[in-house]
DNA sequence: CTAATATATGAACAGTGATTCATATGAATG
DNA sequence: CATTCATATGAATCACTGTTCATATATTAG
């Protein structure tokens, strides 16, 4: 007979946050899980940009880079601003800040010997 | 003639890490943007647990959720203990935590009305 | 209005990745 | 050592997604 565990998965299951919210939260990462957003994040992080300083940055296409922008934007993770023909993008929070330096603490910690 | 941004782009450049350091970022980011891997993370914060009670509580395949907890220690996110024929997955450490909590904060503030 | 610049968008293509199925490994038990 | 339970793994499949190409929209200049 197969082994029990209904003791943790109860106390687990309690826990355990809509599937919703759990599948928002994946869809959330996902999108810093791509290097051409991360890298547009980066950037924004110093400064806001047109769309053809993005291009220029990263070695990409204007199309490429618009259509990133675009699933940034859908999250809110970035806004515009339009100023003539051009249209700057900035980040929308300090939330991704503290997203990526997260994300980079543990890059580090996982690259030292375990003392 | 196009526009020019040469200041910018040469601030920028300046602040941006490496190529790849940013794409192990990207990497660290695409493991938590899947709705499984993000669910087992969860249920590990919780409580170390064996394969088959993950399986019970996602209502998923032994064999699926084997292979994402093989990226998810690849990844370095969590750790194995063996106790007979069981083996018994936690987190590696708290970086999991304070990650998943900024994802949330996010979320949460996204669907608040702007006053 | 026409031309030029800046950005957006839609369809197509290619590469990636998650799940499934079948099977292998590994440990305990009689 | 054969069987059973627990987990791991490899190959195949199917869906998703990022980039490209062509084209559309939008704004300004002449």
């Amino acid at each position: 007979m197969p082994h029990n565990h209904e003791a943790i998965l109860q106390k687990v299951r309690q826990e355990l946050p809509t599937d919703e919210l759990l599948c928002d939260l994946a869809d959330l990462f996902k999108i810093f899980g791509d290097t051409t957003r991360i890298k547009i994040l980066y950037a924004l992080l110093e400064s806001e940009m047109c769309v053809c300083a993005i291009a220029d940055l990263l070695g990409m296409t204007q199309s490429a880079i618009s259509h990133q922008l675009r699933i940034l934007k859908d999250a809110d993770l970035v806004g515009k601003r339009r100023e003539g023909k051009t249209i700057y993008y900035h980040l929308s929070d300090e939330h991704v800040r503290t997203i990526v330096a997260q994300g980079f603490e543990h890059l580090i910690e996982e690259q030292m010997p375990t003392p």
